[in-house]
DNA sequence: CCGAATTGTTTTAAGCCTAAAATGTTTTCA
DNA sequence: TGAAAACATTTTAGGCTTAAAACAATTCGG
């Protein structure tokens, strides 16, 4: 048993490799309270999704990125932002479209690229459900003080930069 | 335009009804973000997990579960735990005890039950995964100092027990 | 004791999701 | 210019996921 549990700089090993096996039960622990947060509240919402306007999450969230894009995005930007396969997107639009939600018309400029739009329909539904939605949001946050709401948004901001920078690392 | 806007109490209204449209932009941002942050996290290890070990998340996730518990779970226990669906289990389970990782029994006292365990393959296979999977996590989280980590465990167990009272809310 | 409710699991139908390969289009650059 | 690289999307194969219904076994209340 090491005397000194918690240090993180290594001065008693001659290198800074691969010595002491370290403890990182602390961020095993905060990865999965992360989880249990977000598949709670995602659990929540899309149950009331289903329950109160018949649609699922993923069809939500698409329409939720194109209301943000009046003048419509390629399926690349949708896979990006929503941060899912190509494939996935294809299949989404593809049921939208036929649900009368979207609008998807070749570029013009570059034939490879498909734009898709909310119809009047989609943008409609859409501003209805997500007013709804919001407030289910505020009461799912509702214990949250605004201090604690801006702490969190910091400490998540550093932590998507910390994920994005040991997801870069891995791929270089 | 109301001159007090991040007012939290309704001082200028008769009642606490649903006068004015709240502004709850903050917390719509919070759980995008979270989202963000678990969505990325998540797909990191997922596409770690693939790479290294040829494992699937959802299998490695039960995995974990069980190895919790030397004396087996229940189906129904491990519904509950990962928080997904009876039948998400029994598939899972199914392909997992097909490939030998996996022991499945009925209980001897309740009929009804199905008591899982892992077998010695699944143990050995999963204690390795286990062990670099935590040097994954503790890289994609190197950003965030020990204070860091606590506060996040802090406000994250808060918004934890905020989202369990709005959905209790709900099924009430 | 027996019917009704409850509990644990599986099945079903539909949709979501991914990685990888395939297809078609545009850009790059030698 | 024209082959090669890069890009956008679709397809494929397989697995994950859910909600709801169905089935089986146990428990409860009268």
């Amino acid at each position: 048993m090491p005397a000194e549990s918690d240090c993180t700089e290594m001065l008693d090993s001659e290198t800074k490799a691969v010595e002491t096996p370290e403890d990182h039960a602390d961020e095993l622990r905060l990865w999965l309270r992360l989880l249990t947060c977000t598949t709670l509240i995602e659990g929540e919402v899309r149950g009331r999704l289903r329950q109160r306007f018949d649609v699922t999450l993923p069809r939500f969230d698409l329409m939720a990125q194109l209301d943000k894009a009046p003048d419509g995005m390629t399926l690349s930007d949708v896979s990006k932002r929503m941060m899912v396969s190509n494939g996935n997107v294809t299949g989404l639009v593809e049921r939208l479209v036929e649900s009368g939600h979207l609008d998807r018309r070749t570029s013009e400029t570059d034939r490879r690229v498909q734009v898709i739009r909310l119809t009047k329909l989609g943008r409609a539904e859409f501003r209805k459900m997500a007013a709804e939605h919001e407030t289910w949001i505020a009461d799912l946050f509702a214990d949250l003080s605004p201090k604690d709401v801006r702490e969190l948004m910091r400490l998540l901001a550093k932590t998507k930069s910390s994920a994005q920078k040991s997801a870069a690392r891995r791929r270089a």
